[in-house]
DNA sequence: TTACATTTGCTAACGGTGTTAAGTAAAATA
DNA sequence: TATTTTACTTAACACCGTTAGCAAATGTAA
């Protein structure tokens, strides 16, 4: 009897299509003008079922964030590993993040809380384990290497996901009259700093 | 016929009312739970009188938005003219953002849409007058005695900046498990970073 | 003082939101 | 075939920002 299974994967399919369809919107106007009732709509079922697959309007924002966590974090992982050198490490994570924020600003938007209300307070930034790892393994390389092998990790690691996070959040929120090449200039500059002051 | 003016006068302190209740609520229960009708509630009137003082519930919003540009801009300069040498300036004023932004959160928010939708667009960073002023005088005045006398003030301020703001957002979305203490060493650790770079 | 005009504030509505209770019709099970 | 379960819907609740239309109070002019 495969009629359950059937079932199922209907069910699977129908929780896809809230997915797809959000993401779509989402893309297209933004997270301000997402709604419950525009995702129904659009795929042709009535409100009260999206409630069937999720239990509420932000568990399905957290499902995206939780996605764009993943993708970040892959995203750093293969640029670290493109190098053996820590302070190369770094520097192509630094530039990952970079990309990856510009690329899919819709993400970044919902996992930080950039120019939008997200997941409140529980979830956020707390499951980047991953991102912090891959920094921290760099740095503490790289400082171990270094004229001050005693400084602290966890603090230099905080520094520059400062530096990365205030850069991006400045320039997805785009009132800096920057323009791209200057913001580039900027994360080079903001990094190389970082890392002379390493030790 | 003084009539007028009393007339003016108690619109005026509507007008207060409504800002002032806003702003208790904002403080109470953060910038979500902020509504038009719960502002009518607490002032007792009704919703439309809101209306005769405010094109609507943003520009309530952008009268916080400047008010905190302003605060911002004061305490930084303060914290400015307190020295003489700019690398003195540079970390007094990064000081003095942090403290403003951490003592004043739902402005700071407000003004650059840290975990909230601000004023769409067109203000929010853009009228920051005077910050990027006082800021780029001093890197300016660094950079004149430094080794490299011809780098990018430009640049330079928006690295700054970009420090600062990074630091401040991550702290306000409350997500880093990282103690006051140390965000303190964070923020002197990368300011030190940044003007040691400056050459 | 009367007639008109302006201001002031209200009620009630419009169209939108997230969420849920209650009911129906179809399908699966006994 | 009768009963239970599932899938799905309609309709409501309680909010939201915003605005049209109206009543009463006030000011102005004749």
């Amino acid at each position: 009897m495969g009629i359950s299974e059937r079932r199922l994967r209907e069910k699977e399919k129908v929780r896809t299509a809230i997915l797809t369809t959000a993401w779509q919107m989402v893309k297209e106007e933004g997270w301000q003008s997402l709604s419950i009732r525009k995702i129904a709509d659009a795929i042709e079922y009535s409100v009260p079922v999206i409630y069937d697959h999720f239990e509420s309007k932000e568990a399905i924002l957290m499902d995206f964030g939780s996605e764009g966590v993943r993708l970040l974090t892959k995203k750093v992982q293969q640029a670290k590993e493109k190098f053996a050198d820590p302070v190369d490490q770094l520097k192509a994570m630094a530039d990952a993040y970079w990309n990856f924020a510009l690329k899919n600003k819709e993400y970044y938007q919902l996992m930080y809380g950039v120019g939008m209300a997200c997941c409140e307070g529980e979830k956020g930034l707390n499951d980047k384990e991953g991102f912090d790892y891959f920094v921290m393994e760099s740095i503490k390389e790289a400082i171990s290497k270094s004229k001050e092998p005693g400084a602290n990790v966890c603090l230099k690691y905080h520094t520059f996901w400062s530096i990365l996070h205030g850069l991006v959040s400045i320039k997805i929120m785009g009132n800096s009259p920057v323009s791209g090449e200057l913001n580039k200039m900027v994360l080079d500059d903001a990094i190389n700093g970082f890392v002379k002051n390493l030790g």
